[in-house]
RNA sequence: GCGGGCGUGAUGUAGUUUGGUAACAUGAAGCCCUGCCACGGCUUAUCCCCGGAUUCAAAUUCCGGCGCCCGCACCA
């Protein structure tokens, strides 16, 4: 067996992870997360809270995961979701359909059944009238698509960012590899908003000396991220620090940064929205190297998508450092004339009048207003070189996305954390997950189930709980085989109440990486607990 | 989607060649034992992926479906 072997069959016997719909035959993409997984999860989805919305001041929306048809058509998910196939009625090959030669197999010249795949789910809207829909593929374009409210709700300051952790779902042709390839998975998406010239980040000096390992076409090794940002490798601050981020992200939550790489994306395998990206692959011993987070420039092509698709204005404004003066030409109407002549459609005359485009010396302007053609010469208006002042200037932010696969993480916090060491000629297996992210932080034991220990192990469980730590009481079996359980799923600590208890209550804490005991004065454990935590 | 292999208690496996009462280990529950690292004793529960065919009789043979693994393709 191997690693992924061992881990998926230790998840489904401890409550991590089961595959969906077991009972009816399962489907393939799909898996629930059982008690000990999403606890773990949780953490996890917690911890990249702490990191995007309290230390990186990100706000978190929530939108829904039925999307309409005309957004994702927008946003290009539509047509560039598609996949055109030929599948070979001689020799079985699939192929993209623009690879085909004359309409026939390449390798083997046979016929070819052409069909497309689209990788969203699709659905409708309404029982009656139905609306075509799908189910999102990413969670950003919910974010998108508020960005005008949420520009207000940040109150015009760029930049800013907005953030969503939730569902997203993609169809996919043959679902591999457990949770590593799902149609329904979890993802933690920050959509961060700049000026297209301004992709800077304040605190960018902080860990312009982290150092991360680095792969292109060019390149393969460990560099600072100020130094690749100087040499261009990376292609603006804000990306660079990211990336940052997510080591430092990954690193917390038990990921082995030996086995991180951030790999940059060529040309064409670029998503259709993005014009550059790196993603955060993480080694497996059974996948290899698996992209687990992308971080994209997207530059303003949704926002630009939707503002064209809408009409919605999607800009934002820049004021200038000092307001800028402008000689233009301008038209000026004379209002008292237009009035004199039009009456009431005086004003709206007016108003179209200064849209015109002219040049000095434009002595006629013809309008055309609700099917009427309106002829006016220099007699309604005036043409004079003006001086404006320009306070500042709209655009269309670019954005920065930093995108995890929840799920992927998951399942590699439990791969690089999994240990097997040998134990008087037996294979023992611990998983050393940070304590913070460990589903059950403590497990507590009555060291025999006698003269009342049992009593206090039960107790202290109880404590624990109202102190706000997950523990677990367990008197089944030997302390030996009780310590085997917890280090099976993770748990950092145990708790032995034994005579000596009984005495002078204290209690033995047990460490799950180096079994390890120190003694500890049992009202003091919630607080010792929390600060082990806190490491 | 195509080709190959596989599907047996919660987990890992034997049994399929040669059709005839499904076995082992781990895990789990209960009781006892147990003065700190899965090693003890007794008891209990849990399995032949689904559907069809052949047969007196199918875990075993055949067909179809679903799922898992490998390769090809796909993975914005």
């Amino acid at each position: 067996m191997d690693v992924y072997e061992k881990i998926t069959s230790l998840a489904k016997r401890r409550g991590f992870l089961y595959p969906s719909y077991e009972i009816y035959g399962g489907e393939a993409g799909f898996y629930d997360y059982g008690p000990l997984g999403i606890l773990l999860k949780n953490r996890m989805e917690e911890v990249w809270r702490e990191y995007y919305i309290l230390k990186e001041k990100c706000y978190e929306i929530a939108t829904p995961v039925i999307t309409p048809y005309a957004l994702l058509k927008a946003s290009g998910h539509v047509d560039e979701f598609i996949d055109e196939i030929g599948t070979c009625t001689k020799c079985g090959l699939s192929v993209k359909v623009e690879e085909l030669k004359d309409d026939r197999c390449p390798v083997c010249g046979g016929a070819v059944e052409k069909g497309s795949l689209n990788l969203m789910f699709e659905t409708y809207i309404g029982a009656k009238k139905k609306e075509k829909a799908f189910l999102r593929p990413e969670t950003a374009q919910g974010i998108f698509v508020n960005f005008p409210v949420l520009y207000e709700f940040f109150r015009k300051k760029m930049p800013f960012g907005v953030v969503q952790v939730g569902k997203g779902f993609r169809n996919e042709v043959s679902p591999r590899q457990g949770i590593i390839r799902l149609r329904e998975f979890s993802m933690a998406e920050a959509e961060l908003f700049f000026e297209p010239d301004n992709k800077t980040h304040p605190r960018f000096h902080e860990v312009k000396d982290e150092t991360m390992h680095l792969v292109s076409d060019e390149l393969d090794s460990e560099m600072a991220a100020g130094e690749a940002l100087q040499k261009g490798i990376i292609g603006n601050e804000a990306l660079a620090y990211y990336m940052v981020i997510t080591k430092k992200f990954l690193e917390r939550v038990g990921i082995d940064t030996a086995k991180l790489r951030f790999r940059q994306h060529k040309r064409d395998e670029m998503a259709h929205y993005a014009n550059d990206c790196w993603d955060a692959e993480l080694y497996s011993d059974r996948f290899g190297w698996v992209e687990c987070v992308g971080i994209a420039d997207r530059s303003a092509y949704d926002l630009t998508a939707h503002m064209t698709a809408t009409g919605t204005d999607m800009r934002a404004f820049r004021k200038y450092d000092e307001p800028r003066k402008i000689k233009r030409t301008a038209i000026l109407p004379k209002m008292d004339a237009l009035g004199k002549t039009f009456r009431g459609k005086a004003k709206k005359i007016a108003d179209e009048l200064r849209k015109c485009k002219i040049s000095g010396d434009t002595d006629t302007v013809t309008l055309n207003m609700d099917g009427e053609t309106i002829e006016l010469d220099a007699t309604f208006f005036n043409v004079e070189e003006v001086e404006e002042t320009l306070a500042g200037e709209k655009f269309v932010p670019h954005v920065i996305e930093p995108s995890y696969g929840i799920d992927r993480i998951f399942y590699f916090v439990l791969e690089h954390n999994y240990k097997e060491v040998e134990k008087e000629n037996e294979t023992y297996v611990l998983i050393t997950l940070p304590p913070s992210l460990a589903p059950i932080k403590a497990g507590v034991f009555p060291l025999v189930n006698k003269d009342g220990l049992p009593d206090i192990a039960r107790e202290i469980e109880r404590e624990l709980r109202d102190g706000g730590i997950m523990a677990i009481y367990d008197e089944s079996g030997s302390i030996g085989r009780r310590y085997a359980r917890m280090d099976e799923i993770g748990t950092p600590f145990c708790i032995t109440v034994d005579y000596q208890t009984k005495d002078d209550d204290t209690v033995t804490v047990r460490f799950r990486d180096t079994t390890e005991q120190v003694r500890i004065e049992r009202g003091k454990i919630t607080e010792w607990i929390k600060k082990e935590m806190e490491k």
